[in-house]
RNA sequence: GGAGGAAUACCCAAGUCUGGCUGAAGGGGUCGGUCUUGAAAACCGAAAGGGGUGUCAAAGCCCGCGGGGGUUCGAAUCCCUCUUCCUCCUCCA
């Protein structure tokens, strides 16, 4: 969410700057009216309050007089009615208002490169050398079958699809990575772990910035007005939810399942662990002060970074540009992983600053001085990394011509001492 | 699932029965000072306190005592409802 006043003010800045971001802006033409209306609305409302708080005041000075109240107290009646109504318009207004605030995209960072779609995503670098083959590449769904690793077909019957059990070795596997990252965040980096809620309220969700736009993107669990959490950045960053932060930075690494309904994606990555509607994730989140805040993006970054080096897998990291950039960030780096079977990079992680936005969503603030006015601070959070897709990537860009897969050395005392999957 | 109890500001905690200058006592904490080699403790002093409106800034005004609604001229206080926490019983990984 934006800030109400700086709209109010630099209501033209703010078009510009999110003209390039190719969401729908129509909501933003009704905001200066309506802003309009609610102030004069309390102007009228507050005025009357005033004027009943006065008078009743007197009133109780009058009964303990034992003098006549009568007249005032039918006048105050009067103004009582007029009040609610005001206030009932008050709270039509405010309503309105909040469906349009929340409907708001964040401003794009002036550093976002300005662009349409992933066309226009800018490499920021590169890391490691893509595998040459002398052998056919196979997708990992071909190598974890015949390695009896992976079983998406049995996951259709008992779930549906985009489902998947592991097996074996594959289970070992997707364990040794999440606590692998896990440990390498948390003893490395300074992170404190965290293992989450795999269910939020509505208010999380929208605290974060999911709901209330995308509603049809999450699984809500039927009576309870509970939401399945797309990523542990939404029970993490709603932990400080409603409260003054006392000690900043802070910063979390947490492991949880996810789940997304994929609404809008049929028909893509229909086969394999790059599209499920349930995965693990390692996510790193930042609360920081604003003034910190792109340089812990930097930093954030460059922990996720860490993670595919270590393994051995080649990514790029590409800065998304304002068209791509997501509803809620500021500025947000893909960390993209080789998958050969495709020849190209893929998502497996995602960095993003939201300056502001979600802690004014979620009111999320800390004190500058001991007394001083309470302000918002940055969250950030990024995938360090996401499992399954790391899963993939490892079979596809380690498999061997016997259909064998050499486990990254790092991974290997998280898997019992065995250096290859066959 | 059953029976009770509770929720007040950054934290603790009065006030609720008996509605009326209660931004809301008192502490703690915070800040300044005395003392001390330095600190702690003790003592002296001070400021501020969440949101909105307003403004260059402020003053002022409004809201505000877990959330929402109601009664009343007037609600922290009375009524309804929801949520969360605690105790006991029941159940349970």
């Amino acid at each position: 969410m934006l800030d109400m006043k700086f709209l109010r003010n630099h209501l033209q800045e703010v078009k510009d700057k999110l003209k390039h971001r190719g969401e729908d802006l129509s909501e933003l033409e009704k905001f200066a009216e309506l802003d309009e209306k609610r102030r004069t609305l309390i102007k009228e409302t507050e005025t009357l309050k005033a004027k009943r708080n006065e008078v009743s005041k007197q009133i109780s000075v009058l009964k303990k007089e034992k003098k006549d109240a009568d007249t005032a107290i039918k006048d105050m009646r009067e103004v009582g009615d007029q009040i609610s109504n005001y206030d009932k318009e008050l709270k039509e207004t405010e309503d309105k208002l909040a469906n349009i605030m929340y409907a708001i995209p964040n401003i794009p960072h002036e550093s976002v490169p300005i662009g349409e779609d992933d066309e226009d995503n800018v490499e920021v670098r590169k890391w490691g050398d893509v595998p040459e083959f002398t052998h056919e590449v196979k997708p990992h769904w071909d190598i974890a079958k015949n390695l009896d690793i992976l079983d998406f077909e049995r996951a259709a019957k008992v779930t549906g699809s985009r489902f998947v059990f592991y097996k074996g070795i594959g289970a070992r596997l997707e364990r040794a990575l999440f606590n692998f990252m896990i440990d390498l965040h948390a003893d490395e980096h300074g992170y404190e772990e965290m293992l989450p809620p795999y269910m939020v309220n509505r208010a999380s969700l929208t605290g974060t910035g999911q709901l209330p736009k995308f509603e049809e993107d999450a699984f809500r669990v039927a009576d309870w007005d509970y939401f399945m959490i797309p990523t542990s950045e939404v029970p993490v960053t709603n932990y400080y939810r409603d409260e003054i932060m006392e000690e900043l930075p802070k910063k979390y690494v947490a492991f949880s399942a996810n789940f997304r309904s994929e609404a809008g994606s049929a028909g893509r990555d229909t086969r394999g662990l790059i599209r499920q509607h349930q995965f693990n994730k390692v996510e790193l989140v930042h609360f920081s002060k604003p003034e910190e805040s792109y340089e812990t993006l930097e930093t954030l970054t460059e922990n996720a970074e860490k993670v595919l080096q270590l393994l051995n897998l080649p990514y790029r990291v590409m800065s998304m540009c304002t068209g791509d950039l997501g509803f809620t960030a500021a500025k947000k780096y893909d960390i993209e992983v080789w998958i050969p079977s495709q020849e190209t990079y893929r998502e497996i992680s995602s960095c993003s600053n939201f300056e502001d936005f979600q802690a004014r969503r979620a009111g999320i603030r800390f004190r500058r001085e001991a007394n001083g006015k309470p302000e918002f601070v940055h969250t950030l959070n990024g995938s360090g990394v996401a499992v399954g897709r790391t899963v993939a990537a490892i079979l596809e860009n380690f498999q061997q011509e016997d259909g064998s897969v050499v486990i990254p050395e790092v991974l290997r005392p998280y898997m019992g001492g065995r250096e290859v999957i066959k």
